[in-house]
DNA sequence: ATGGCCAACTTGTTATGACAGGTCATGATT
DNA sequence: AATCATGACCTGTCATAACAAGTTGGCCAT
């Protein structure tokens, strides 16, 4: 969070600020060990208590992390995922080279409430089918999503491999539903602690969170999600023109 | 960050845990103000640090916040969540009869940082002129915008009356720069003191981070900026094809 | 009655110091 | 060669202390 209108910067926030330009610059990789608190305090001739300052304050930025008795390491830059593309969460990442598996949590048909029958065209209270996926890319978990559709959907993904395949790859390829748009809602919320337990975060930490309404070709929605993302390890990226 | 594996929990842990327990039980109101550190010390027999480390845990969490001065303050419930349509900024919200205004915080020349720099494809440290907005819509505010560009286009923003119009359409009509497209990344951050203080919310609120880089015709750089947004009075909606 | 000043109180920053507990390389022992 | 102990080094916690800067109520002068 930036705070450019001091005139007169602490001590740390100079000691945070050249540290970040440092890492950024690339003088270190990602997960490569930073200098200890001693040696700081003696590159820059301040306290410990003002160099764990400046790097409390880089660690929650999420510029880098910190192992007791280790060190701080350098974060991994962000993994992120066009949004501007309809496109399954694994067909994006494997195109960035990222390793992705599902957890599937939960599978089952239930009466759809107001906004779910609304959204998917069914009457309320007519059957759907809910999915709960945990999405891990390189084995961290970087959203919970959950799924709905309609019931004669939901029992052919029913006999899915979900941990592995993405629903739109299933949906085109092996049922022929040929996808055409979808309307994203996108917001910010704070983790409730089940939530949070599940993308191993804690509770109240900021999630970003999208609606998703895919549609067919003919513009009958198929598919009503939200997904909830972690913004430490993952980011959305967006190119739009004027 | 404590670890909560420890079976001997640090004081500043039992602490910050017996004021999260007094605060939600209700001993203090909401925006109700906290004994002072100085209180705190005797209160538990321990030192300021502390105390500082607990209350300091307590406004990462958004159950406190903390004045300079005046000491620290019970935060407000979170606002409930609601959805508003937006499409663009402006034209959205003009076309539905929404009142928008800007209220200028700020606008000045410092030295371009390592980021800022780099998107700008300027030299570190070369001057930059820095925007600070607070967006309104139907006079409550919305986002707070950070923005840079180079001093060049600045010292002309620097003259118009930024309170009513829009940067874009500034440089595009008033100044004949034609603008091609942005770059945006998007995640979730937790509001700061001061930007929720700016957006009328509670520290610790989730704020949906939007870093967008527009650029010329031509696709040079001309705009960098940060637009923290509220969610709980809108929301960013977009339509993307398969 | 009003405005200005100041002391007391507030949080923010920084220094120095010490101890606790974790990590890991090295040397000694088996 | 494998294992264990030790010492050096690491971060985490906590104490004491001092100064900086912001806030505010009381007192005094006008």
């Amino acid at each position: 969070m930036p705070d450019s209108r001091r005139a007169a910067q602490p001590l740390y926030g100079r000691i945070r600020d050249e540290l970040r330009t440092t890492i950024h610059a690339g003088a270190y990789l990602p997960h490569e060990r930073l200098p200890s608190e001693s040696d700081l305090m003696f590159r820059y001739g301040v306290s410990r208590i003002t160099v764990r300052q400046a790097l409390g304050e880089l660690e929650k930025e999420g510029v880098l992390f910190k192992v007791p008795g280790k060190g701080a390491f350098v974060s991994k830059p962000k993994p992120f995922q066009q949004l501007a593309r309809l496109q399954g969460f694994a067909e994006a990442m494997r195109e960035h080279g990222h390793e992705i598996s599902n957890r599937l949590l939960d599978i089952r048909t239930l009466p759809a409430d107001a906004t779910v029958a609304e959204r998917l065209q069914l009457a309320p209270g007519a059957p759907v089918t809910e999915l709960r996926r945990v999405r891990l890319l390189n084995r961290e978990p970087v959203s919970l999503d959950i799924t709905w559709v309609a019931p004669h959907i939901g029992e052919r993904l029913a006999r899915e491999d979900l941990a592995s395949r993405d629903v739109f790859v299933i949906l085109e390829n092996d049922y022929g539903i040929a996808l055409g748009h979808a309307d994203l809602a996108i917001d910010a919320q704070l983790a409730d602690p089940a939530t949070a337990k599940l993308l191993a975060l804690d509770p109240g930490a900021p999630l970003l969170r999208i609606e998703r309404l895919t549609h067919d070709r003919h513009g009958h929605p198929v598919d009503f999600e939200y997904l909830y993302c972690r913004s430490d390890n993952f980011q959305f990226r967006l190119r739009i023109a004027r």
